[in-house]
DNA sequence: TCCATAATTCGAAATCTATCTAAATTATAC
DNA sequence: GTATAATTTAGATAGATTTCGAATTATGGA
C-alpha cells in the first residue's frame, strides 16, 4: 500500500494567509510576474551545465545591458538564482530550492488519493 | 519499489520559455503577485465549505468595496476563481486546477529518487 | 412600487514599474 | 595602459497598477 494521504489543498489556501506573509509572498512572486525575468529564468536554468554567461542572456533579448542587469538583480534579490564572475565573464544559476519553494505554495500538499 | 523517476527541473526550467509563452504566463502571475489577491486567494481556499461570500472578505481588510471588486475581478479574469450569485450575495471558490497548473511551473516533475 | 443592501462598473488621482540614454565604475585579460 | 564584460547610477518617459468616490445594477422585502 502507499498513499493513505489525503488531496487536501495548496497550502496558500489551508488557512488565511496573515498580512506579514502575504506582504512577503508578493515579493518573491513579483520577481517571476514579469515576461523577460521568466525568460531568464528559465533561460538559465534549462542552459547546459545549469548556468549561463550573462553575455548570452543579453544576446538573446532586444534590451540594453543595464536593463538585463536590473531584471537579474531583481531575480538574484529574491533569492531565485546566484551568480559567479569567472574572468571576463558572470554566470548565473539557479537555486532549485528557492523555485521548489515557489511552487509548494501552489501544489497540493499530498500525492492524489491513489485512483 | 516505487520510484525511477529522476528528479530533473522545474518545466519553467526545462527548456527556454517562447516570448509569447513567457508573456502569458507573466500574466497568470501578476493576479497572484499581490498581497490582497494573494489574501484573498487564501481567504476563499481556506473558507468552510470551499466558497466565501464577497461581504466577508470585504469585511477582512482595510480596502473599499469597489477595490476589493477589482482585486477579484483580476483573480477570475486569469482563471483562478469562479462566482456565483445566490440572492443578494456572490460567492467565490477556486477553481483548484487553475491553482495547481501555477504550481507545477515551479515544482520539479518527477519525485526525488527514493534516498 | 419604492426602498435598502450587496456588488460591480466607471472615471480619475497617485504611485510604481520597465525601459531607455548616457555616464561612471569595477574587474579582468592582453 | 587599453579594451572588454558587466554593474551601477541618474534622469526621463511611457505605461501599468492600486486605490478611491460616485454612479449603476441586481435582488429582496415593506
Amino acid at each position: 500500500m502507499t498513499a493513505v494521504t489525503v488531496q487536501c489543498c495548496a497550502p496558500i489556501a489551508r488557512e488565511p494567509l496573515t498580512e506579514d506573509d502575504a506582504a512577503e509572498l508578493a515579493v518573491l512572486l513579483k520577481a517571476v510576474a514579469d515576461p523577460v525575468r521568466l525568460r531568464l529564468l528559465s533561460m538559465i536554468g534549462s542552459h547546459a551545465g545549469g548556468e549561463a554567461c550573462v553575455c548570452d542572456l543579453t544576446a538573446a533579448f532586444d534590451l540594453t545591458a543595464p536593463t538585463i542587469s536590473h531584471h537579474l538583480k531583481v531575480l538574484r534579490t529574491a533569492g531565485l538564482i546566484d551568480s559567479e564572475r569567472r574572468g571576463t565573464w558572470v554566470y548565473y544559476w539557479i537555486i532549485p530550492s528557492a523555485v521548489a519553494r515557489l511552487g509548494e505554495l501552489f501544489t497540493p500538499l499530498a500525492e492524489p488519493a491513489s485512483v
